[in-house]
DNA sequence: CTTGACTCCGTACCATGGTACGGAACCCAT
DNA sequence: ATGGGTTCCGTACCATGGTACGGAGTCAAG
């Protein structure tokens, strides 16, 4: 199972260690429960797999550009089966993805657009301000 | 020259009212003096076409993922002929922009994947955290 | 059994990009 | 000339997603 710390864990997530505990205060990942023993069997927190899945989990659904929220929302209806809920968040978003990836490549061609004018004209100001014209 | 003021210019721009004031306490828009006069000629700002074209243009900038400090130095830059310096941060967007295009892609491609299982896999929990599993 | 690194936890602070509030001045139509 | 809608301006507040701090406790190596 190969438990490790909170160290562990952020490292393998990507993410700082303050960044872990924000996860956990948001209720994104949980506090493990500490090992038990009435002695001095200890009060460090350890982490496997799952906690590691679900970091990266986290990550790459942020990547995908839903919130944390909605991310905390995923997470509790992974649980579940509520497939209509999930369908229709996956949806929802793939169609915003959709739209901001062709808003990027519109940004993009325009700043094209902008480099070439600004390469060929080497004297005088580069009209910058219409780059973005009727974009 | 069709003179109107800030109301007229924050939604020709799409924007709110307060949002221009914003960007004009960020140096991205400057506020017009106001008409001349000693008497009652006016306190009011008046806004004109090139007013409506930068607002248009921080828009379009901003959508284009430069942040507003970033595009305070690009209309900084539109008024002099530093081509190396503009040419240089469009390269450096654009690239940016791949990057992230490639990365929406992806994780539009994984969102994909859970919409199909999630439609198909009627009845148990929907495996909503493996769907960005190795994305 | 000490020392140094790491953990735990609460609380405070940060950057970005706005949004809201409130009072005074102003402008225009009736 | 008066009332209602704008404008002006400073200042305060907000959401999101962290990042930093400080003190106490714990763990592991030497």
């Amino acid at each position: 199972m190969k438990a490790t710390t909170i160290a562990g864990l952020a490292q393998a997530g990507g993410v700082g260690v303050e960044t872990v505990r924000y996860y956990q205060r948001r209720g994104l990942l949980e506090q493990p429960a500490r090992p038990e023993g009435g002695g001095s069997a200890g009060s460090v927190r350890r982490y496997g797999e799952a906690d590691v899945r679900r970091l990266r989990f986290i990550r790459a659904a942020q990547a995908a550009g839903f919130t944390l929220e909605q991310i905390a929302e995923l997470l509790a209806l992974d649980a579940g089966d509520d497939h209509a809920r999930a369908h229709g968040l996956a949806l929802e978003r793939i169609a915003a993805l959709d739209a901001k990836i062709a808003e990027l490549e519109t940004a993009r061609d325009a700043l094209k657009r902008l480099a070439r004018t600004c390469g060929e004209t080497t004297t005088g100001p580069c009209p910058i301000l219409s780059a973005f014209e009727e974009a």
